[in-house]
DNA sequence: CTGTTAGCGCCTTCAG
DNA sequence: CTGAAGGCGCTAACAG
């Protein structure tokens, strides 16, 4: 508890102390087979005493290790980003693991992370959260040559844990059609410069294959595909609205989407859901507070199961032993926001 | 760009490839001086070859610097903290530095956190992100011996970087009174188990102050302290309406609270402007497409600085030099959640 | 300008 | 069960 502001004590302070050698006092603070029990007491209570804790540094360097897993993330102001690191975070510091946080937002970060590098070398594996990479970014990463996993996307035959975005997609979509609405149309997201980026494919998709069974023709007109953010979702509102495509019902790829589309509504002087139905993805916390009926996503759970999966085979990297991926299920929930169409 | 998963190359095969001493090659990687160009060149050319990266554990044990910083936040799944912990990434990652996240968030995480200190000898300096510390966990965070420093809050006598709440409350109630409101209601939001944490103080006391000056008497029945959710504040407005108070506007201590705020009014079958106003805090992004009147705070802003401060302090730590502490302004946005009285 | 020599702080055989 | 000695990979005087 005493603050040491010059030099921290060392392992050969301990020994000193301790009246033992230092390969002893080592072996007594790591738990080693091989040393009695009261030369381990006597160790401890220096360690106690002089509130030594060992250098990281030395530490790995002699054993080879760091102890620590580099997690990559974009837009970390976004909830489902924060949500994500939160379940990562608990899991990996419970396992004793400390978290390299590398932000990679713009196409500038992107250039400079995927090419300096900074976590080569500083981490025993890497998480990469919901990140669409290119190819060359993923041939990047693999220099790197350690563990990796992704959380809420996939990269490569990387494991991962995730959600069946196809399935999100129908629930939502299926829902709409259920409730009688066929002029249904789409706000989609797309990543910048990354067209091929499977989460858009796969909810676009869906929206595409519900319509289609229905018998419903897709009408280009009633699609328009963003890039992310609120503002765009409210003008590509906007937008679809004065184009006059009699639409009665809309499908947003997020929660936070779907508020902009709801403002843009909103600004129409048109209501939820009396003139048009609203459905998001997300279950967002402010869902609930919009009214907003969407498709749940367990989040923090994917962060979590993630985590596991990069422990799991920092641990069992000797053997042959591919980690499982993991797909975690989604639900409806149903709120004010949806209704039957009015001339339905 | 060769994938290495057997042994990284080291120093001493740099050294030996290139045909010097590991003096000259550690000398020529990083740029010292007394390296004539050509050995440069030769030296670099291998270390391309080889893509070799020291390594930061035998670097720093000899250097005795972490090169890492650590970053201590809660709720980091809330744009606040998420958009704080940007620009403080952004900032040290820029400097050459690696963040070590600790996301510490229930009671268990901080017990944990300040119990171990698993930062401790691991990095150079310490950011804490807009938390409320008690006496004891502020003298644990002082054994750790680095340099720290507060990002939107303060903690002791460490230089930070925020804003002032005082003002910001200010802003808000001065604008409801200027309206003519005087039945204002406050919703506050309290931490948990840290009753003196300043932002509510001085949020509650310009609530306060500004009623006073005003010649308004403050009402109890007026106001309710919460434990920060939107469901609180959800049911905390629902509270104040059906205690009859014939309130006419309400201040909430943030935009996300003011949401839970407004569905309650929403439920109640009142209307925003028209019946009750609203003013929140933060400028959240969700505020503009909530058309919420609100106070805007750059909070990216005051990460950026937080993280300059205690890089400011990395470097100078010889002399004597103490950084400054920067309070950073706050503007009223008014949108139209706010309006006259009715009966006013 | 370049090579030699000590460590940095800890872990880990290998003897005793 | 414990001590001595070498080494992890790199940097930093100190000589040449």
């Amino acid at each position: 508890m005493s603050s040491h502001a010059p030099n921290p004590p060392s392992l050969s302070d301990v020994a000193r102390l301790a009246g033992v050698s230092l390969a002893t006092a080592s072996r007594a603070i790591n738990n080693a087979y091989g040393v009695s029990a009261a030369t381990r007491r006597k160790v401890l209570a220096v360690v106690e005493q002089l509130d030594f804790v060992a250098s990281p540094e030395a530490e790995r360097l002699a054993r080879g290790v760091t102890g620590r897993i580099a997690l990559v993330v974009p837009h970390i102001e976004r909830w489902y980003f924060g949500e994500m690191v939160a379940g990562i975070e608990r899991e990996l510091s419970t396992a004793g693991f400390d978290v390299l946080l590398y932000h990679v937002d713009g196409p500038d970060d992107r250039r400079d992370f995927f090419g300096r590098l900074p976590a080569r070398r500083k981490v025993d594996a890497c998480i990469v959260v919901a990140f669409p990479l290119d190819e060359d970014e993923r041939k990047r990463l693999e220099v790197m040559g350690v563990a990796m996993a992704a959380a809420g996307g996939q990269i490569a035959d990387h494991p991962f844990a995730s959600i069946d975005d196809y399935a999100a997609g129908r629930l939502a979509v299926d829902h709409l059609l259920a409730l009688g609405h066929r002029r249904i149309a789409m706000i989609a997201s797309c990543e910048p410069n990354v067209p091929g980026w499977p989460v858009n494919n796969l909810r676009t998709r869906a929206y595409i294959d519900a319509m289609q069974e229905q018998g419903v023709p897709t009408d280009p007109n009633l699609v328009r595909e963003i890039e992310w953010s609120a503002h765009n979702a409210d003008r590509a509102m906007h937008d679809l609205l004065t184009t006059g495509s009699q639409l009665t019902a809309v499908y947003v790829h997020s929660d936070e989407l779907a508020l902009g589309a709801m403002h843009a509504l909103r600004a129409a002087g048109l209501r939820v859901p009396e003139d048009v139905s609203v459905v998001g993805i997300d279950d967002h916390p402010i869902a609930e507070f919009l009214d907003l009926t969407t498709v749940h996503q367990p989040v923090r759970e994917q962060g979590v199961i993630a985590a596991r999966i990069v422990l799991q085979s920092i641990h069992g990297e000797n053997r042959e032993f591919a980690p499982q991926s993991v797909l975690l299920p989604t639900r409806l929930v149903v709120r004010g926001s949806t209704a039957k169409p009015r001339s339905g």
